[in-house]
DNA sequence: TGTACATCAGTGAACGCGCGTTCACTGATGTAC
DNA sequence: TGTACATCAGTGAACGCGCGTTCACTGATGTAC
């Protein structure tokens, strides 16, 4: 059953990438290596020909949601029809689809509470994830002063992550359909 | 080894309150019956004479540690020294014993996103607690429009709840504390 | 280039462990008379 | 008011189960000659 070198590299990646899903619909805790090499295709023992812990694994797979969280909000800027980068990466980042599809959206949002608990590997890659949305989002302030476009980008993905966070804990609609547009109107203002 | 019903009342509020502070400092799924008994001084088997699940008793703790919290802020804007109400509940959910002391702060924050993929009684208990947090917090927005005041609030709440996640998840001291003092510059503005 | 063999990706059963929950038991409390 | 008994809060061992991890095995791949 040995498999070539590239097979064996995609593997690996798949692996990742549906770690990086799974873990942010169901909780890092809540999703069991069996599941989550069954969402890879394959069984459990394979596992560790690839990895040395679950909590190596934890670590690349936060690593690789942010890293996408930051390309699609990138894009989002880049093409935005008619607003501006910033207008366009809010608009993404509070859109329904964000508050609905776990899988795939921030993993700051979907694993925050359980990131700041987890071991040093991890923070360490989502401390890395954050300064690179950081630096999307500042290209995208209007300041002149790179500094100040940096602490206004540091102040607008925290607010958009506490905002999301509580869209989706939050069990009326209405609620979360508010505190989404409160965001939209005082995230322009500031 | 009957208690009579003061004790066992007060064995109750024990358990709820050794919860409350478990789950905040370890995460709902990371603690077991067993520690979370032993905190409260008893052994697990005592547990089902006063609940029927885990579950239920989550549910219990967040809205014990939400209205811990409620009381907190409400505090702290009653009593702010020369600040603003306002300026005075930014101040204190901001502050680094907020950030350091997770046991004792606000469960959004330590349990935001676990709390997002809990059951329906938790998250019921959670939007109350919230709607609650918003009341406190609108009280003390200048706004005349007490609608006005509110979404202001909404917006406030889920930004600090955003801000200090981050900030406890980072594993930069000084990044944090810069986000920490972005967000009073911002809040301050808007 | 062809061949023989060492390598190693993946399987699936097994491991010890800790979880949530149950239960027989204890003995102080509350209550019926 | 006193007393006899039913109640039930709390203990600690036990339950089945699923977890992360290990391991013997398989057989296609890569490599040394």
């Amino acid at each position: 059953m040995k498999k070539s070198r590239a097979e064996t590299a995609e593997t690996r990646r798949r692996i990742v990438a549906a770690a990086a899903e799974e873990f942010r619909k169901n909780g890092i805790h809540e999703t069991s290596l069996c599941e989550l090499m069954a969402a890879a295709g394959m069984t459990e023992g394979g596992f560790y020909r690839h990895f040395n812990s679950k909590d190596q694994l934890v670590a690349e797979a936060c690593a690789a949601g942010l890293k996408s969280t930051a390309e699609a909000i990138k894009a989002a800027a880049e093409d935005g029809d008619g607003k501006t980068g910033l207008e366009a990466i809010v608009e993404t980042y509070l859109s329904p689809e964000h508050q609905r599809d776990r899988w795939q959206g921030c993993p700051f949002v979907s694993l925050g509470s359980e990131m700041a608990r987890a071991d040093e590997a991890t923070r360490a890659a989502a401390t890395e994830g954050f300064k690179r949305l950081v630096d999307v989002v500042a290209t995208q302030c209007p300041e002149n002063d790179p500094a100040i476009a940096k602490e206004r980008a540091e102040f607008i993905l925290c607010s958009l992550v506490g905002v999301m966070t509580m869209a989706r804990l939050v069990t009326d609609p209405d609620l979360a359909i508010a505190i989404v547009e409160n965001t939209r109107k005082y995230l322009a203002k500031a």
